[in-house]
DNA sequence: GTGTTCAGTGAACGCTGTTCACAAAGTGTC
DNA sequence: GACACTTTGTGAACAGCGTTCACTGAACAC
């Protein structure tokens, strides 16, 4: 039964030309000006074609989500094999922060636009991406805590939440308001970083809080 | 001369009318949500009226976004009593993510929606709320720094920076993907308050970078 | 009373996402 | 080869959107 197959490969093939479209669209212009119209005008198809092969508009979104996400995490694969936690960790942010300001549109699709879209990677994803994301922060710092260079009652994933949202605001303060933030985006990283681990330079120790 | 008066007064009591049913649209749905023509149909005109009054939904976004950065000056406006540098930095980041939990349909308009409108609150805005929103995050690192609880050579500007994407991060993140953080936005305000002063706990000063 | 100004409007233009009855082509069965 | 069925694709339509424009009607100045 090759024909079954063929079509079956037929359709998958339809199917990516309108990803591939969709994602150039938003690329190119951002997920707002991504129309129905404009895209089935793109694959030379009429507009009601392509509600055979997705439910609706948000549904072409949520798989560019999905696959912009996969990017995100082609990005942070190089500085798994960092071995140092803390030189790992800063790795990992440099990273996120370049995929942020390189896929400014993909970041924001993901990230910043609609929340079904956002809350779909993370937790219930098949693979939940947004869990393998997220262990690239947690790990580091739990083996940190292992080698006793971090209190054993650290909340790491708390922490990794909180570096987490350090870089998030970084790339979409850069993204939403490009002209304020005079410092560049891998030098805020860098400090976070920084600051992160250490604190404020030249704060002395006896300022900790006493508790 | 009463009659261009009050007819100028009219003017600006139509102009707040719209104004009005217009953030009532977004608190309630959302920027995406506010319609010129549901609009018009709830202050009871045609939408074309709109237009004598606005040039577009674009002006009437970016009223509402200066304002609703109004609203956020006057969260932070308690902090700025606080004497202590290090505890009104705190109290400034407590009350900038209450401002962004409580209204979270203003803050997503303000700094994430579109980046014209974000832009505009900084650096060409007639009193420039955005420095003056920003100085709220400087001025008390340049307070550590002439008391000398902070390194001479610090940035302090750049230091701010980072923390403003702090807080900003855990906003966002906390209105885009509301399941994922599992920590209550004001325990990571606090986490971030502290990390960004002292560093990871347990963190040795020996670990510090050589340079 | 006359001329002018101006707030307000209905209708239209060109978009948008989405649906649905329908056509056409391909496939399986007799 | 003829028929029925499934799949694929479409044109037209619906309801909504932001925006524009010729036009009305009332209030004003003289």
């Amino acid at each position: 039964m090759g024909i079954s197959e063929r079509k079956e490969r037929q359709r998958a093939e339809l199917r990516e030309r309108i990803l591939k479209a969709a994602r150039e669209m938003v690329v190119r212009e951002g997920f707002g000006a991504l129309s129905m119209r404009k895209l089935a005008e793109a694959i030379e198809y009429a507009p009601a074609t392509l509600y055979l092969h997705f439910e609706n508009r948000d549904e072409i979104a949520r798989e560019l989500s999905v696959r912009g996400f996969q990017q995100l995490l082609e990005y942070l694969a190089p500085a798994a094999r960092v071995e140092e936690p803390m030189e790992r960790l800063t790795a990992a942010a440099r990273a996120y922060v370049r995929f942020g300001l390189e896929q400014p549109e993909t970041y924001r699709l993901i990230f910043m636009e609609d929340p079904k879209l956002t809350t779909a990677l993370f937790g219930e994803g098949k693979e939940d991406a947004g869990a393998k994301a997220f262990a690239f922060l947690v790990q580091p710092l739990e083996e940190l805590k292992a080698a006793g260079r971090l209190a054993a009652d650290a909340d790491t994933r708390q922490l990794a939440e909180v570096f987490w949202a350090g870089v998030h605001g970084i790339v979409s303060l850069k993204l939403t308001c490009p002209g304020f933030q005079g410092t560049e985006a891998d030098v805020l990283a860098s400090t976070l970083v920084t600051t992160f681990f250490h604190g404020l330079p030249g704060m002395k120790e006896a300022q900790r809080p006493s508790g």
